[in-house]
RNA sequence: GCCCCCAUCGUCUAGUGGACUAGGACGCGGCCCUUUCAAGGCCACGACCGGGGUUCGAAUCCCCGUGGGGGCACCA
């Protein structure tokens, strides 16, 4: 791979919630940037005004900015290759259609869509391939002058070569070649005088000196137009790289609005907002979509100064790729456990304040190294850890009794915890430890039966952090009054 | 229908003609550790889509099938 700058871009369109897809690419584009000591780039692609969403962008730059991919370039930074919203860059376009229409490598259409859905319904209706018929592609270029001055709406269509092939050069695919006559005359220019993607894009990436194109393979259709428009300029090309797709977790088709619904029922999603709302962390999100489409031998777990060092455009892969939400569990939770006891704590605390509960930080920080390795996502934090933070938990009496036992067996060894652990002056871990431990000997009753009583009834659940270090960090006099208030429940039970 | 792309364990992948008894990771199963749940350690299971070539030799190159994916808009 070349050392040279990069300079790459993100160019997504803000018609809906920021995705996965999205996010990777984006990944790719930062890592290629770095590794190479050139520049990352946002731009709004958001010419369609139709299926633009308020807030998308916004959502857009927030999800980079969560996920630690800071662009260098972009619409609310600035940039010297600026304006970074297409919309904004109108007369730009314009003016790169008209050099095209001049060149005789473009042409004024003056097909209304009706005639064109004629068209298509025609061609569809003799099993013929829908494509643009080429009325207008030979009209008088004064005639056409005329009806365009009289307000005539128009849109401008590239002329594709009719005869040969097209070679197109994909970095992980090698040369495509694409026979001419299968190519269409696409509209550039639209009516309303906002380009299509297919100019847009072009323009931009060369006005913007992108040396590298990451994009989706969905574009691969178009790719020999795009191939076109760049040589019909006489400009030098970048760098394609069409990245696989990705799957639903069945391997059967893509990602789809009904699977992200479904994914959304296990707790998962393939929308940034989402997973970050969900207890995703930026690291585990990076590093899980990161390996979809990169091969990396070994050692796959990585923080994005890894992912730079390691990272060549050489080793991604061309095949689509099935998302599996597993995997993801599996990086968020080993990135949680690399987290520094500080660090994770800021991570949490919203998690707890969310649930209204009243975070002590000295609490919070103790508390973590006991909950840290059990947490798979940040919110599971609520579940091992909320009873550290509130005044009285309510123990479910069935779990209350240990295994095996009764009641009034249980109250008995609830009453002798609350004597033993009263006893000293605090509760420290090992202070008491070793004596119910002795009394789990001398009793003849398991560890498990008498812990188990006590852990449900310190935290609440049957399922905890370490009980004795998570007595210490409560307290006595909290500890002992949970106790005590087990004993109660166990006596009427 | 037409065009394009892809093809190694269930999944993500390593592999670029001999070093492959095909490696790693997730998941799954078992064992160890253990007061619960995890984490950790160890072990096991598990794949080159099929058929033809090329070659002394093919997971690797070529062709044909098959399967999967994507695209055929004044959407991106």
């Amino acid at each position: 791979m070349s050392n040279k700058p990069a300079r790459t871009r993100i160019a997504p369109s803000p018609t809906g919630h920021m995705h996965l897809g999205t996010a990777r690419v984006a990944l790719y584009d930062y890592l290629l940037a770095k590794k190479t000591g050139g520049q990352f780039i946002l731009r709004i692609e958001d010419t369609d005004l139709k299926r633009t969403v308020p807030g998308a962008e916004q959502e857009i730059m927030d999800g980079l900015r969560w996920l630690g991919l800071t662009y260098d370039e972009g619409p609310d930074i600035g940039g010297q290759y600026g304006p970074y919203r297409q919309t904004e860059r109108r007369e730009i376009y314009q003016a790169h259609a008209k050099t095209l229409v001049e060149k005789g490598r473009a042409y004024p259409c003056f097909c209304s869509p009706e005639r064109l859905d004629q068209v298509r319904q025609a061609q569809m209706k003799n099993k013929e391939n829908p494509r643009y018929d080429g009325a207008c592609r030979s009209l008088d270029p004064d005639d056409a002058a005329r009806r365009i001055a009289n307000g005539e709406a128009y849109t401008i269509r590239f002329k594709m070569p009719q005869e040969g092939a097209t070679v197109a050069r994909d970095h992980l695919r090698g040369d495509i070649v694409t026979e001419n006559k299968q190519l269409n005359d696409q509209v550039i220019l639209k009516t309303d005088g906002l380009p299509t993607y297919h100019l847009a894009a072009i323009v931009d990436d060369h006005e913007m000196k992108i040396t590298h194109v990451m994009r989706g393979s969905e574009w691969l259709g178009t790719f020999p137009l795009h191939v076109n428009i760049v040589r019909a300029f006489g400009w030098d090309e970048p760098v394609w790289i069409h990245l696989s797709v990705f799957l639903k977790p069945s391997g059967k088709g893509k990602m789809s609005k009904r699977e992200a619904a479904e994914a959304m029922k296990d707790g998962y999603s393939i929308f940034i907002k989402d997973m970050q709302e969900l207890g995703f962390t930026p690291e585990g999100v990076l590093n899980w979509s990161a390996l979809m489409g990169w091969g990396v031998a070994e050692d796959d777990v990585m923080t994005l100064d890894q992912m730079i060092e390691r990272f060549s455009i050489d080793s991604l892969t061309p095949s689509p790729a099935a998302v599996n939400f597993q995997k993801l569990d599996h990086f968020n939770a080993t990135h949680i456990r690399l987290l520094t006891t500080e660090d994770l704590a800021a991570r949490l605390k919203p998690y707890f304040t969310r649930e209204g509960l009243n975070v002590r930080d000295d609490v919070l920080l103790k508390m973590i190294p006991l909950i840290r390795e059990r947490l798979t996502t940040l919110d599971d934090c609520i579940s091992f850890g909320a009873f550290f933070f509130k005044d009285e938990v309510t123990p479910n009496p069935e779990d209350l009794i240990a295994k095996g036992l009764d009641a009034k067996q249980s109250a008995e060894i609830a009453r002798r915890a609350y004597q033993i652990l009263g006893a000293g002056p605090g509760l420290s871990h090992e202070g008491s430890e070793a004596p119910m431990r002795a009394y789990v000997e001398e009793s003849g009753y398991s560890a498990s039966q008498v812990f188990g009583i006590l852990r449900v009834a310190v935290t609440g659940q049957k399922v905890s952090p370490p009980l004795f270090e998570s007595m210490e960090i409560i307290g006595r006099e909290i500890c002992l009054r949970r106790i005590q208030n087990a004993i109660g429940i166990l006596e009427k039970t």
